[in-house]
This record gives C-alpha cells, sequence and structure tokens, in this order.
DNA sequence: ACAAAAGTGTTCAGCCTACACCCATGG
DNA sequence: CCATGGGTGTAGGCTGAACACTTTTGT
C-alpha cells in the first residue's frame, strides 16, 4: 500500500480508533537501550495499525517484526494509554508541511486513538532496524539521554522502564537482551543496570544457577585478566 | 439516548472498535462471586462502550458506577481481547430476533470489538446493581457455578479469577471485598477461598498485622462460642 | 465443664546476607 | 608474583512453617 492510499483508505481495513506502540528495549555498552525512530526533529516509538484481519497481538507481532527482522521475539502487554485529548492532528499538519506533502484534516490518522503498548527485550546483534515510510532514521537510546520526543511517547518509554524494573523480580526474561550465550558476570552487571542497583556477586550466581532455568556450557575463552567465566544458555523446554 | 438511536448513532458519539468489560467480583456467603447480567437466556458481564469525550478510564468507572451505584470503588486493568473474529453479529441477531426488535445488519454494535478488560472487588451490601437496557435481571453468580455465559465472556471471568489468585500476594486490596470493619478470621476465611487453599492461621494474622495496613478497633459483641475477634479496618493514609 | 474460636508463643528449618576464601589468568 | 576477575564456602540473622498453648465464651 502506498502513503498516499494508506493515508485516504486506511480506515478501510484498519480498526480506526486502536494503535499499537512498543517499547523496544536491547542493551550494549553496559547501557540499557530503546529503539527509536526519527521524524523530521522528533523522535518516536515504533509503532502502527491493526488490519481489520489480524487480531491485536498478531498485529504487535507484525509491527515488532517489520522494525526489526526478529522471528520468535520476546514481547510483553504494557498498558492502554486512553486519554480523550489523545489525537494528533496538530502534530500531523505540522510535520506535513515540514516534509512538503498534502495534508488533510479528514485523514483517519487523525483520529483520537487508544493506544495499546508493548515492550520487548531483544538482543541489540541480532536485531536489524528497518524504518518505517516517514521515518528518517531509528537509533538505539539510551533511557538516561533521551532526545525529544513526540506526542505522550515519553511517558510509554518511562513506564516501560519502570515495568521492566518491577518484573525482573519475579521473571527471568532478562536473558533476552543478551546473545545466546552468556556468562553469569555478564547477566550480573544487566541486572545491576535495570535495578539501578549493586547485587551481591556471591548471592546474585548462586539465585539465578538455582532457578534451574540455565545450563552451564564450557568457559570462555578470555582475553582479560582473572578466571575465565562460564557460559551458560537457557535450557530449551524439554 | 433511547434504544433505537444507540443502535443507529451510537458509532458517532463512541469509539466504534472498542469496548469494556468489567468482572465485578463480591464475596458472601463464604463464596466468591461476579455480578452477571442476564439477556434472554444467556448471562454476560456488565460493559459498555467509550464516549468520545471521556478516557479509557473513565468510561470504565462509569460503566461500573452505572451498575453498581459505587463512588469510589476498587478498578483494575485485566487484558485486552482483540481476536480479529471478535463480532458477534449473529449472537445479536438471535437476540433480536427473541425480544422482538428490528435488527440490521449495520448497527454499529455488529462491529469487530476490541475489548479491554477490568476487574472489581467490592463489598456486595453496599452495591446496588441495577440492569441495562437489554437486561432481564443480575445476580451474583458463584464462580464455581457459572451460567451459560454469552460471547466469550467466560473466558474473561475465569481470568479475572486467576489474576486474583496471583495478585493476592503483592497487593492488598482484598480488603475491598469485606465491609468496612472486619475481623482477622473473616480476612482469613476470605483468602482461603480465593486461593482455595488452606493458610496457617497464626501465621496468616502475624503476617497481615506486620504490613501495618490495618489498625484495630475494640472487639466485636459476638455470639458464637469462642473468644471475640478483634476488628479492623484499613489505615487512613496520613 | 467442655468444645469451639481467637490470639499469641515456640521451635526448627531454610533462605538471605555479607563476607571470606580459593583458583585461574594476564601483565 | 601480584592484581584482577570469577566461582564457591560459611557464619549469622531473619523469615516462614508447623504446631502448641492460653484465653474467652456459649451451650
Amino acid at each position: 500500500m502506498d502513503v498516499q492510499q494508506f493515508l485516504e483508505q486506511g480506515n478501510k481495513h484498519h480498526l480506526p480508533n486502536l494503535s499499537i506502540d512498543i517499547v523496544i528495549i536491547g542493551y550494549a555498552q553496559h547501557d540499557l537501550k530503546c529503539l527509536m525512530l526519527e521524524m523530521e526533529d522528533k523522535w518516536l516509538l515504533p509503532g502502527g495499525y491493526i488490519r481489520n484481519e489480524e487480531s491485536v497481538n498478531d498485529a504487535a507481532l507484525r509491527i515488532l517484526k517489520e522494525r526489526t527482522g526478529l522471528e520468535d521475539p520476546h514481547l510483553k502487554f504494557l498498558s492502554v494509554f486512553g486519554h480523550q485529548n489523545r489525537f494528533f492532528s496538530e502534530e500531523w499538519k505540522a510535520f506535513f508541511a515540514k516534509i512538503n506533502l498534502d495534508w488533510q484534516s479528514d485523514y483517519w490518522i487523525n483520529n483520537r486513538f487508544v493506544t495499546l503498548t508493548y515492550y520487548s527485550l531483544v538482543n541489540i546483534e541480532n536485531t536489524k532496524p528497518k524504518v518505517g515510510n516517514f521515518d528518517k532514521s531509528f537509533a538505539w537510546m539510551s533511557f538516561d539521554k533521551l532526545p525529544d520526543i513526540w506526542l505522550d511517547h515519553k511517558e510509554i518509554v518511562l513506564e516501560a522502564r519502570n515495568r521492566l524494573k518491577e518484573d525482573i523480580k519475579q521473571e527471568h526474561s532478562t536473558h533476552n537482551l543478551l546473545a545466546e550465550k552468556f556468562t553469569m558476570p555478564e547477566l550480573h552487571r544487566l541486572h545491576q543496570n535495570i535495578l539501578e542497583e549493586e547485587l551481591d556477586r556471591s548471592r546474585f550466581q548462586k539465585k539465578m544457577l538455582a532457578t534451574g532455568l540455565f545450563e552451564r556450557l564450557p568457559k570462555k575463552q578470555k582475553e582479560s585478566p582473572g578466571s575465565n567465566p562460564y557460559q551458560y544458555r537457557v535450557k530449551s523446554v524439554d
């Protein structure tokens, strides 16, 4: 579907008041980052709309796959943003003016949208982001140095950051942020990074191994001084 | 708004693809129950649609208040049901035939609806349920003896029942199911009921008191044999 | 007096915490 | 050979589990 057709006819093929936004979280250089797209001088979250013939969940997976290329990604529901003033006709108008495209006040994307937000933990190395129709570029943005963010997407990003902190205590999905094989010190640093606090190294290791979720692999070939760490990977489900 | 106008024009005043369904949970006769409405021979959850001028959250509160009369109720988001085949034109058609009302295939309520589900813990004694336009009656249905439930609402009810079991370990919202003043034995029985397992009486009492959430009131005047229990209420936030 | 209900106490096991210790490796 | 990093061990404390004890009250 080309852009003009999408703007004029998209409401016939999509649910006209629902959108999906995904906070795609990665980890590199000892830093938590999220994938953002640049539209002119502002940044926003990867997102999209729900087609008539797909479920909400399928739409989220499709959007995630379109932006990352990932086949079987981690994906978790975050929350609903449903304020009555949540429409962005002024923002769209200004944006269309900037890129010298015609803007019509009856484009369906000017509707009020309730957005369903998700977050996804991915391995940056395996992710090959692709920009969408209106996007100039993408970037992995550190949560500590967020740029000018469009619409209410900053609120969504921060909610995801907080939710991750809560979820880490219950769930064991953080390995999605690392490569298939990882060491305990790596996982330890990651958890400290997410929780923004020091965790006892000894206790962390024992707790993780006690879950029985990981299987030990041969030691890593190392270059740095010190004993070589074992590598682990998530046990395959039997 | 009268019924005919709602059916023909409702899409102009509501988000046309979003609904809200609420599992309203109460507790009476040592039994967890949920509020259901009768439409002909089937039962369904209290629900409604989102008006253009209200937020999703306000809509949920409005719907909850319309059905229960409650002013400041407990309300918590449950989940999204968003399957692509989630429209119920056949069901509506059959229902309209039964009540001898005209049915049009282009009524907006035949649309595909994504439903946002919530659950609410209420005190049955303080709740004065009111039926909606199409409802014959209401009833507090025990989770163990659910009737014939319309659409996919049974799935929603069961998800709420399971979520409550999970949430009880983290949150302390169960007092919403009891009267303002309650005793520890009452709270104890309630928790056992929700978790469907025995809880050590001694430990339960100490754990609850250790939260510091409750303040002790004078002992209850009692009739049954045994020592009179203290009454408690939730501490007011300072 | 006795049984039932409610509140509190006691013991033991297991887990969390905070380190200490040991081993491997590179400079 | 020593600094660094990584794996494991251990003593102390806290918390939870199971059950015992005591008090209160209706029958």
